[in-house]
DNA sequence: GAGCACTGC
C-alpha cells in the first residue's frame, strides 16, 4: 500500500509519535476520508500550529499512551478543547476499531461551535466524522463519527443505558474545573469503571487550581496521582487593582468606577459584573444618567457611553447588541466613545466579549443554594470565590493588555474568599441525581466515590423522596417503577405523575402541563404594559389552579399556529412556547416507548379534577394548608410559612394547595399553584400521609387531615371523591 | 403584589 494514500499506514493505535502524526498532518490525503485536502485545510493548520498546544504534541501523546487517566491544565487560548481530542484521534485511530472519541461540555454551544471548528480543521463534514451530539440535536453518523462533543448531561444519559460507555475508546471531560452536576457525576463513574475497563483512556481537563486535586482523586491502581500535563495559555496581562477600604455598596461603587474609568482611562470597552435582571437594569439607567451629565459638563473631555444589559432572559436579539461597536465621537475628533456591558455571571463562562480592556468586579453573585432540611433551593447573592474572580478578570485581557477594578480590599481577597466555588453536587438538591445513579448501577450512594461528597442529609432527602414516590423500595433499590422514571429527562415528581397519568385517563393532558414546568416562564410581563399583560394573561387563568391554566395556555397557543404574532399579542414567550412543544415531543416518544397510553378525558365534569389528582400523585410532598384568614399556608410536615405567589391566579384561597416550586424572595413564596381535596392526598399518599406516625409532626395540618379521615369513615370512599364542592375564601376582597 | 445566577437531560 502506498503511503501517500494511506497517510496512516504503518500507525499502531495508542502508539504514534508527533514526528508521524505531523507528517500526516502535513499530507495531501486527507487520512480520515482519503480524499484530497480542501483549499482552505493548509491554511487553518498554519494556524492550529501557532497555538501553544501544538508545540506540546509530543509530550502529550507520550503522557496520553503511558497513562490510563491523564489530569491536563489548560489556559485560556491554549486551544486545548480543538486540538487534544484530534491529537487522540491520532493516536486512538478509534474509527478503525469501531470506536468513538466523546469529549464534554457543560454547555450545548460550545459543544456545537467546538464541533464545527474542529470538523473544519479536520477537513470534513459536520456530522460525519466529527460531530456532535445535544439534547433535540444528534449530529452524528452511526458507524461514521468517531469524534464527538458532546454535553456532559448527554453522556450521563448514555450511561444510564451503556454503563459501560462501549462505545468509546477515550473520553476527554472538559472544563471539569466548573463542577457540573454531571461532570461530578461522570468523574465518579468513570474512575470506577476504568478500574473495570483497562482499555478506556480518560482526559480531565481543567483550570490550574483545581488540578492538583484531580490528580490525587485520579490516582488509581496503585498510582499515588494521576500524571499532570500542563499548556500555557495565551493571554495579555492584566493588572489587578484593589480598594483600600471595604465598599458597603458594591453597586454605587460600581457605577462609580465605571464613570471614572470613562473619566480618566485610555480608549477600551468596560464590562461590569452584577448579580441580576433588576440590578443590571437599574445600574444601566443610573450610569445612563450620570455618563449623560459627565458629557454636558466637559464636551470637549469625554465621550458618549453606551450602555448594554446582558443576562440570559434577555431575548437573543437584544444579546447581540454586546457585539455592537463602541459608539462614535459625537464630533470628528472629539473624545472617543466607549460601551460598558453590564452583565451576570453569563460573561464569565458562557459568553466571550472582544474588546473588553476593562473589567469591574465587585465580586458577588447569585448562587443556588440547597437547605435539605426544608427542602429547598434558593438563590442568594455570596461572594464570589478566588478562581471566579480571576476568571472575570481574565476577561480584560483577550485581545490586549487590560485592567481589572476590584471593590473589595486585597485582604479580603487573600482571607475571605474561597479558593473554588462550592460544586453544584454541594449545593443542589439530588433526587434527579441519585435516581440516575441508581440506573446506572450504583448500589451504595453513600460510598460512592465522589470527588466531594455530598451532606448526608441531602442524600437522605434524596431517598427518601424517592421511596415515597415507589422510584425506590423499603431497602433502597431501584424499582421497575423507578427504572422508568430515571428514562424521563424529568424530575422525579414530574416523572412519577406523567407515569401515573393514564390511571386518570389524563395523560396527553399531564404530558402538556409537564412540559410547560419544565420550560422558563411563559408569561411576559413589560414593564410599560403591566396591565395590559395581566389582562392577557386573566384571560387566560383557569380559576382551579395555574397548572391548570398552563394547560390552556399550551392548548390555545396549538390553536392559534396559524397567526405568527398571537404570543406576542398575548404577552407570551414565543420561545418558551416551542420549547415546551418541544419538550412534550421528546416526552411523547419515550411514553410511547414504555407503551404509557396517551388518553383525554371526555367528560366535563371530571376533565380538570381527575388532572388534579394526577397532580398529586407526583406533587404530594408539596402541599400546603391554609391557615387563619389571610394568605397564609403551613407546608405540610415541614411547617413552613409560606404565601401564595403574587403570580397566583388562584381566584380563592384554598384550604389545600399542591405546588410546583417554594421560592425564598422578599419571604417565602409558593408559586405555580393548584387546589386539591384532602381526601386525594389520603388516598394516593397513604403512606406519606400515614397519621399515625410520629414522623408525621402535630400540628394543624395534622388535625385538619384526621377529621377528614373520621368523616371519610362515615363515608364511601366514592362519595367523597365525586363531592367537589370548591372551598376556600374568597381570595380577592376589596382592598 | 413579585421576578429569572447559570447550565443540562
Amino acid at each position: 500500500m502506498s503511503r501517500s494514500l494511506e497517510p496512516l499506514f504503518g500507525f499502531v493505535p495508542r502508539n504514534v509519535n508527533a514526528k508521524d502524526v505531523e507528517k500526516a498532518l502535513n499530507g495531501d490525503i486527507n487520512p480520515f476520508t482519503k480524499s484530497p485536502h480542501s483549499g482552505q485545510y493548509k491554511k487553518i493548520l498554519e494556524g492550529r500550529k501557532k497555538l501553544p498546544v501544538y508545540s506540546q504534541m509530543d509530550e502529550f501523546l507520550q503522557t496520553f499512551q503511558a497513562n490510563q487517566i491523564t489530569v491536563m491544565v489548560g489556559e485560556t487560548g491554549s486551544g486545548k478543547t480543538t486540538q487534544i481530542p484530534q491529537f487522540v484521534a491520532y493516536s486512538d485511530l478509534p474509527h478503525t476499531r469501531g470506536k468513538m472519541i466523546a469529549c464534554t461540555q457543560p454547555r450545548r454551544v460550545a459543544a456545537m461551535s467546538v464541533a464545527k471548528r474542529v470538523a473544519d480543521e479536520m477537513d470534513v463534514p459536520l456530522g460525519k466524522q466529527v460531530g456532535y451530539s445535544i439534547r433535540f440535536e444528534d449530529m452524528t453518523e452511526n458507524g461514521t463519527t468517531f469524534l464527538k462533543y458532546m454535553t456532559d448531561g448527554m453522556l450521563l444519559r448514555e450511561a444510564m443505558t451503556d454503563p459501560e460507555l462501549s462505545r468509546y475508546s477515550t473520553v476527554i471531560l472538559d472544563e471539569a474545573h466548573e463542577r457540573t452536576l454531571a461532570t461530578d457525576i461522570l468523574m465518579g463513574l468513570l474512575k470506577a469503571l476504568a478500574k473495570k475497563r483497562s482499555d478506556l483512556k480518560l482526559i480531565v481537563m481543567s483550570a490550574t487550581l483545581d488540578a492538583v486535586k484531580f490528580q490525587k482523586y485520579f490516582g488509581i491502581n496503585g498510582q499515588k496521582a494521576a500524571p499532570l500535563f500542563k499548556v500555557p495559555g495565551r493571554t495579555f496581562p492584566v493588572d489587578v487593582f484593589y480598594t483600600q477600604e471595604p465598599e458597603p455598596d458594591y453597586v454605587e461603587a460600581a457605577i462609580r468606577t465605571v464613570l471614572m474609568i470613562h473619566r480618566a482611562e485610555d480608549p477600551g470597552d468596560i464590562l461590569l459584573f452584577l448579580t441580576g435582571e433588576e440590578e443590571i437594569e437599574d445600574a444601566c439607567r443610573k450610569i445612563r444618567i450620570e455618563a449623560d451629565d459627565l458629557v454636558q459638563q466637559h464636551p470637549d473631555a469625554v465621550g458618549p457611553l453606551s450602555c448594554i444589559p446582558l443576562y440570559s432572559s434577555l431575548p437573543p436579539a437584544q444579546q447581540q447588541r454586546i457585539f455592537d461597536a463602541a459608539p462614535q465621537p459625537r464630533t470628528a475628533g472629539g473624545p472617543p466613545g466607549r460601551k460598558v456591558v453590564i452583565s451576570t455571571n453569563i460573561a464569565e463562562t458562557s459568553l466571550t466579549i472582544d474588546g473588553i480592556v476593562y473589567v469591574v468586579d465587585p465580586g458577588f453573585s447569585k448562587q443556588k443554594v440547597y437547605n435539605p432540611r426544608i427542602r429547598v433551593e434558593s438563590l442568594l447573592v455570596s461572594p464570589i470565590s478566588k478562581a471566579s474572580a480571576q476568571q472575570r478578570a481574565g476577561r480584560a485581557g483577550r485581545t490586549r493588555p487590560g485592567k481589572c477594578f476590584r471593590l473589595y480590599t486585597e485582604k479580603d481577597f487573600m482571607k475571605e474568599l474561597e479558593e473554588q466555588t462550592y460544586p453544584e453536587i454541594l449545593r443542589s438538591n439530588l433526587a434527579n441525581t441519585i435516581l440516575e445513579l441508581l440506573k446506572v448501577g450504583v448500589k451504595d450512594l453513600v460510598k460512592f466515590d465522589y470527588v466531594d461528597a455530598p451532606a448526608p442529609e441531602t442524600l437522605m432527602r434524596a431517598l427518601e423522596l424517592l421511596n415515597f414516590l415507589a422510584a425506590l423500595d423499603d431497602d433502597g433499590n431501584l424499582t421497575p417503577l423507578g427504572a422508568m422514571m430515571a428514562d424521563f429527562p424529568l424530575d422525579p415528581q414530574l416523572a412519577k405523575m406523567l407515569i401515573v397519568s393514564p390511571e386518570f385517563k389524563c395523560s396527553n393532558e399531564i404530558l402538556t402541563i409537564v412540559a410547560m414546568l419544565s420550560v422558563p416562564n411563559v408569561f411576559v410581563r413589560p414593564p410599560n404594559l403591566r396591565k395590559e399583560a395581566d389582562a392577557a394573561k386573566a384571560m387566560m387563568t383557569v380559576p382551579g389552579g395555574d397548572h391548570l391554566t398552563m394547560l390552556n395556555v399550551y392548548n390555545e397557543y396549538m390553536q392559534n399556529q396559524g397567526d405568527r404574532n398571537w404570543a406576542r399579542n398575548n404577552f407570551l414567550n414565543q420561545r418558551a412556547l416551542t420549547q415546551a412543544d418541544n419538550v412534550r415531543a421528546q416526552l411523547k416518544r419515550n411514553m410511547e416507548k414504555y407503551d404509557i397510553d396517551l388518553v383525554t378525558n371526555t367528560d366535563q365534569r371530571t376533565f380538570y379534577e381527575n388532572i388534579r389528582k394526577a397532580l398529586v400523585c407526583g406533587f404530594f410532598m408539596q402541599v400546603a394548608h391554609r391557615e387563619g384568614e389571610k394568605n397564609m399556608y403551613l407546608t405540610v410536615k415541614d411547617n413552613q410559612i409560606v404565601g401564595l405567589h403574587p403570580s397566583c391566579g388562584l381566584d380563592t384561597t384554598p384550604e389545600w394547595v399542591l405546588f410546583n416550586e417554594f421560592v425564598l424572595t422578599s419571604r417565602p413564596y409558593i408559586r405555580t399553584v393548584t387546589e386539591v381535596r384532602p381526601e386525594w392526598l389520603l388516598e394516593y399518599a397513604p403512606h406519606y400521609y400515614d397519621l399515625t406516625t410520629a414522623s408525621f409532626p402535630e400540628g394543624e395540618t395534622k388535625r385538619a387531615l384526621k377529621s377528614v379521615l373520621a368523616k371519610r369513615k362515615g363515608k364511601s370512599v366514592a362519595d367523597t371523591a365525586t363531592d367537589d364542592k370548591r372551598g376556600g375564601k374568597k381570595r380577592k376582597t376589596a382592598k
